[in-house]
DNA sequence: CGAATGTCAGTATCACTGACATGT
DNA sequence: CACATGTCAGTGTTACTGACATTC
């Protein structure tokens, strides 16, 4: 009957339960962002890694992106089929995939880093910028915990 | 050839980048420690309401743990055949189940209840208390505009 | 009638696993 | 030989969509 029904306290006040509805948040909201130009996260990423670094293998892609090898594979064929990075054979290592952006992959990731400023906006939106600074430093804090050590 | 590689810092400075990468740990973390007692986040979050609130509906379920009314039919499919709920028609409204925590369910939640609290351990483990105090306020501050407002 | 409820089938994203062939 | 790389096929969790019958 209630219009609004409450969270149980036993979630609401555990810090993973509000980064993981906050991480929903955000994600719905990049979704959003990323759909209207035919993408997603794992592209993003990819794009940002290579705009960053310049060429790189599939598994230093992965590395640097946090994300699977077998998934890198998947995303770089769907950014290869829209002509927004290149894969072609590393001479010097027969293994190795050398993947590069080109002009309209460069294109594609300004189209989504805009995209992703609104979301970051839209997410902070309610706190002050001394308060964003703050979440920013604890939450790099602890990723890097989680990361690194 | 690198050991460690930097994450871009296109991604790295980015507060839903953090949000979402340290939802994977406090995912991972949960994961583990659900998973040992042959659970999930769904069965807890409902586990959870039932013993806050008592009886509930299926739909009073999903709103107060965040979830769809489809995922609710499937999760306490699950619970239900565990015997750690029970799901009874309503007399009074005939479109309704009465889902009821089980003595059961209550261990249940008691054991994952447990799991939770080492996880929160583990996640938070690099701040201080007052940091610890000063994320939570702020996660909540966030959570509370994009869920309420 | 409109609205809520429970149910079913299907989809998407992200993350992960195990296997395999190829090459260093 | 061990190890790295790219690839493929499949799984699990969370979240969401559209549809449908039943009931209020």
């Amino acid at each position: 009957m209630a219009v609004v029904e409450e969270t149980p306290a036993r979630l609401a006040a555990t810090p993973s339960w509000l980064l993981t509805q906050l991480a929903v948040h955000a994600h719905r909201l990049s979704s959003d962002g990323f759909g209207e130009v035919g993408a997603r996260g794992y592209h993003f990423r990819i794009l940002a890694a290579l705009d960053e670094f310049g060429v790189a293998s599939q598994a230093e892609l992965g590395r640097r992106c946090n994300m699977d090898r077998s998934d890198v594979v998947a995303a770089i064929n769907e950014l290869a089929e829209q002509g927004l990075v290149e894969r072609t054979p590393d001479p010097n290592d027969r293994r190795r995939n050398m993947v590069t952006l080109t002009t309209a992959g460069d294109r594609q990731l300004r189209r989504m880093g805009r995209a992703l400023d609104k979301v970051q906006d839209e997410l902070l939106r309610p706190l002050p910028a001394e308060d964003r600074q703050t979440l920013t430093r604890l939450l790099t804090q602890l990723l890097t915990h989680h990361q690194g050590g």
